[in-house]
DNA sequence: AATAGTTTGTCGATCCAGTGAACGAATTCG
DNA sequence: CGAATTCGTTCACTGGATCGACAAACTATT
C-alpha cells in the first residue's frame, strides 16, 4: 500500500531514527499550507516542536526549496518581530487528469496549490475509443512536464481521475460503464505513452473530487465530509478524518449503481433502477426536457447543458424547477443514507449538481430531516461545490503531490537555493 | 479528542524525544497481541526494528509487567533457539458495561483479551428507570474492580454501551430511543456513584460491538468492516483501516432510524417507517409470530425469544422461515447502501441476527448482488457473528485498554515485576 | 534619549533512543 | 567434535530533539 518513493531516496546513508526528521518535516509542510506563512516562533507553539527544532527543520526545508523567507516585519505589538517562513511551492508540480464523455482534461498544481497548468481538450462523442483517450493523456502528462520545465519545476506524479470501478492498487479500471471501458490497464497504457517515465495512478474521480473539496473547497479543512459528484454518472466521496476512504478493494463510494426500482430505467451499466437512473444528469433532462430541447443533444457538453437548466431554473421554469425538485427527493433519501452512515460535518454536491444546487438542497434537506435521529441532521452542513468540473482533476494533482508532505526528505536538496 | 492520559503520567521527567519510545513499545505489544509470542528476533523482523531496540523496548515492557519471557525451546531448527516474548495482561483491566432492555451487564478483558470479569443482571422491564441503571452500572464498576484487586490487577476505564445517539466527548446520551433516555450524562451519573474515581466513557453499542468484532470476531484483523447489530433498535458499526469510524459528531453508524417508508410502522423514535422497523426484532416478532406466541412477550429477554425464533426455523417452521426471509431482503437492501459506500472487507452480523443469519444470508446476498457494481460483492463476505450479545461490552472493555497499547510509558514501572 | 520589557531566532550542552557491528551463547548438522 | 546458524547482548556511534542562555529587534515608559 504504501509506496517507497521517499524514504532513502536522496538520504544521507543511513539514519539512527529513519522517519523522525520526515514527519517532522512533512507537519510544518503541511501546516504552512493550511494555516498561511508564520514565524519561527508561531510555528513551534502550533506544531508542539522546541523552537530550535523548528529552525533546524525550517533550514532544511529551504534548503530544499520548499519554503521562502520572508521579510522581518514589525507589526506594531511588542518584542521582536519575528520572520514570516512561507510555504514555496513552485518547484514541485502534481498533475490531474480526467476523462468525460466529452473531454479530456488536465490541471497541474504547485506545492502550494495554485494552478499552474490547465488544459481541455473537447472530445466529441464518438471520436475516441480508448486507446484515443490514453494517447490524449501521454501528451497532456508530457505538454505539463514541459511547462514545468519552462519554469523551472519538476513534475512528480500523475493521478488519473476515472468515473468507474477503479483498482487503484494496479493501476487499473474495472469497468466505467458511462465510458464504456472494463478491464482496463489505464496506468500502464499512459505510462507506456509518455516521453520520459513517470509514476501513474488510477483513482476514481468522486473520491478525487472529494480530497479537491477538502483541500480546496467551501468546506476546506472540515475532517469528515461527504462529497457527491458526478458527470453523466454519480459517485460519492469520502474523507474520513482527513483522509480519504478506500475501502478494502478500493471501491469505496461507489453509490450510482445501487439499485432502488427494480422496475425502474435502464441503466448504463446494464441493470435497471440504479439510483444513478434517479438522480443523475439523464434523470434531470428526462423530466425537465421534451423532444428535441438541445439541452438533451448527447453530442454538447454536459457541464454547458447543465447551465442551461440552471438559467432556466433561475428565470423560474416551472417544468425545470419541478423536475429539479424531484430530483432532489430522490438525492435526499439516498443522502440520508450517507450522512447517517458517516455523520459528516458536510454533504458537499459536486459537478453537475453544484450549478443546480440552489434548487436542489431545499428538497433535499426536506427528506433528510426525517431520516436523520440526530437533530439539525447531526451537524452536517449541506454545501454547493465551488470548484465546478475540474474538481477531480485538482484533486488528483493535490493527491501527486501529498508524497511530499508526507516525507519532504525525497527531494533533492537544491545546492545555493536558500537566500 | 486525544485523551491525555498517558504522556507523561508515569514519565521520568522530561524526555528529548517524546513519544518515540512509547510508539515503538505499543507497536510491540500491538504485535504480541494480535500475532501469539514471538522471540526478539522475529519481532525485530516484523517490526523494522533492530535486534537491539526490540531487546531493549521488551525489557522496558518487561519492567512493567506487561510481557513475559517464556523458556528458550529447540524447536528443531538449526541456530540458538530465541526466548518466547508474550503479552502478559494479567495486571490491567478494562471494563465495559451495556444496558438492554432487559438488563444491564458487564464485561472485563485483561491486555491479552482474555475475559476476566462477567455479570449480567436480569432488570424485568419496568423495574428500574435510569437512576436504577446508573447504580447498577456503577455497582458493577466496584465489583469489577474488587475482583481486579483480588486478583492483584488494576482496572483501567470504563466504557459504557448504550444504544442510542451518543455525544461520546461529553459523555453524554443525546436520545436513547428503545431506553426512553434523553440528554443524559450517563459519564458524569455513573462516575458519581463510584466508590473510587475511575474515568468512564461511553459510546454507542453498536461502534463498540464493531471493535469487538475486528479484535476477536470471526473476521479479526480484516482493516474495513461494517457491523450490523441489534437487541430491539438496529444499528451499525463501522472499522476503517482499522479505526472505529465515529463521524464529526460521533453519530456514525446510526442506520437505524433512516426513514424508508413513510406510510410504514410505528417507531421507537417517534417516526414511521424507520429501517428499524422493517428489520428490527419487532418486525421479525410481527410477521414471524401472531395472537399470544410466548416470543412477542416483552417481559422476556430478546436474547432468550431469538432463540427460541432459530429453533424454529431450524425446524423449518414455514411462517418463521418467510418471515425471516422478508427480513432479509429489507436487510439486503439496505446492506448495500453499506457495502457500495464503504466497500468494506465483511459484512457482520451481530446482536440478535447472529443466531438468525442462517435464515437471512440467502436473501440478503441476493438482494445485494444487483446492488453492488462490483462483482462477488466488492469482495465483502457476510458473515455470521460468534461473539453472541456481550460483543459491545467486549468492544467497551478492549477500547478501554487502547491507551496502554497507544503507549505503554504509562503504566507504572512494577518494581521487582521482571523476574 | 535612555531604559525596561517582550518576543524572536540561534548557539551550545545535553541526552534520549535507535543503529550497526561484533561477540558469546545455544542449538542443529555433518 | 567442529562447522554452520541463529539469538540475544554489549558497545560505540549518531541523529535529532530539548532546554537554557543570549543577542537581536522591536514597543512602551520615563
Amino acid at each position: 500500500m504504501v509506496t517507497p518513493t521517499t524514504a532513502q531516496a536522496a538520504g544521507t546513508g543511513r539514519s539512527a531514527q529513519p522517519g523522525r526528521r520526515g514527519e517532522n518535516m512533512g507537519m510544518l509542510l503541511g501546516l504552512l499550507r493550511t494555516e498561511g506563512p508564520w514565524s519561527r516562533a508561531r510555528l513551534a507553539e502550533m506544531s508542539g516542536l522546541s523552537r530550535a527544532t523548528v529552525a533546524s527543520v525550517v533550514d532544511e526545508l529551504a534548503s530544499r526549496g520548499l519554503v521562502v523567507l520572508g521579510d522581518r516585519r514589525a507589526d506594531g505589538s511588542p518584542g521582536r518581530p519575528g520572520q514570516s517562513v512561507a510555504l514555496d511551492g513552485r518547484g514541485l508540480w502534481g498533475l490531474g487528469l480526467e476523462v468525460g464523455g466529452h473531454h479530456v482534461g488536465g490541471v497541474a498544481l504547485d506545492l502550494s496549490g495554485r494552478p499552474v497548468f490547465e488544459r481541455h481538450d473537447a472530445v466529441p462523442e464518438g471520436t475516441d475509443d480508448w486507446r484515443g483517450v490514453m494517447t490524449r493523456f501521454a501528451a497532456l502528462v508530457d505538454a505539463a512536464r514541459a511547462a514545468a520545465t519552462e519554469e523551472g519545476a519538476r513534475l512528480l506524479e500523475v493521478q488519473v481521475a476515472v468515473p468507474g470501478l477503479v483498482d487503484s492498487a494496479h493501476g487499473m479500471v474495472v469497468t466505467a460503464p458511462n465510458l464504456g471501458w472494463q478491464g482496463l490497464a489505464v496506468a500502464d497504457e499512459v505510462s507506456g505513452h509518455l516521453g520520459e517515465p513517470l509514476p501513474v495512478r488510477v483513482a476514481n474521480d468522486a473520491n478525487l473530487s472529494a480530497v479537491a473539496e477538502h483541500a480546496y473547497g467551501t468546506v476546506a479543512g472540515t475532517p469528515d465530509i461527504v462529497v457527491l459528484t458526478g458527470e453523466l454518472g454519480v459517485g460519492a466521496g469520502i474523507v474520513v478524518e482527513g483522509q480519504l476512504l478506500r475501502g478494502a478493494e478500493g471501491y469505496a463510494g461507489e453509490v450510482g449503481h445501487v439499485q432502488i426500482d427494480p422496475a425502474g430505467r435502464d441503466c448504463s451499466c446494464g441493470r435497471r433502477g440504479c439510483w444513478e437512473t434517479m438522480v443523475g444528469f439523464r434523470a434531470v433532462l428526462h423530466t425537465a426536457a421534451v423532444g428535441d430541447d438541445p439541452v438533451r443533444d448527447p453530442a454538447v457538453d454536459v457541464a454547458v447543458r447543465v447551465e442551461d437548466i440552471a438559467r432556466r431554473a433561475a428565470e423560474g421554469d416551472t417544468r425545470t424547477l419541478h423536475a429539479l425538485h424531484a430530483v432532489g427527493v430522490d438525492l435526499g433519501r439516498g443522502a440520508a443514507w450517507l450522512v447517517n452512515v458517516f455523520n459528516p460535518g458536510a454533504l458537499v454536491l459536486g459537478g453537475f449538481f453544484a450549478p443546480l444546487a440552489p434548487y436542489l438542497i431545499e428538497a433535499m434537506r426536506a427528506e433528510m430531516a426525517p431520516r436523520i435521529l440526530a437533530t439539525g441532521l447531526g451537524g452536517c452542513r449541506v454545501v454547493q461545490s465551488s470548484l465546478g468540473f475540474t474538481a477531480a482533476s485538482r484533486g488528483g494533482a493535490h493527491l501527486a503531490l501529498s508524497s511530499v508532505f508526507a516525507d519532504p526528505t525525497g527531494v533533492e536538496v537544491t545546492t545555493g537555493g536558500a537566500r
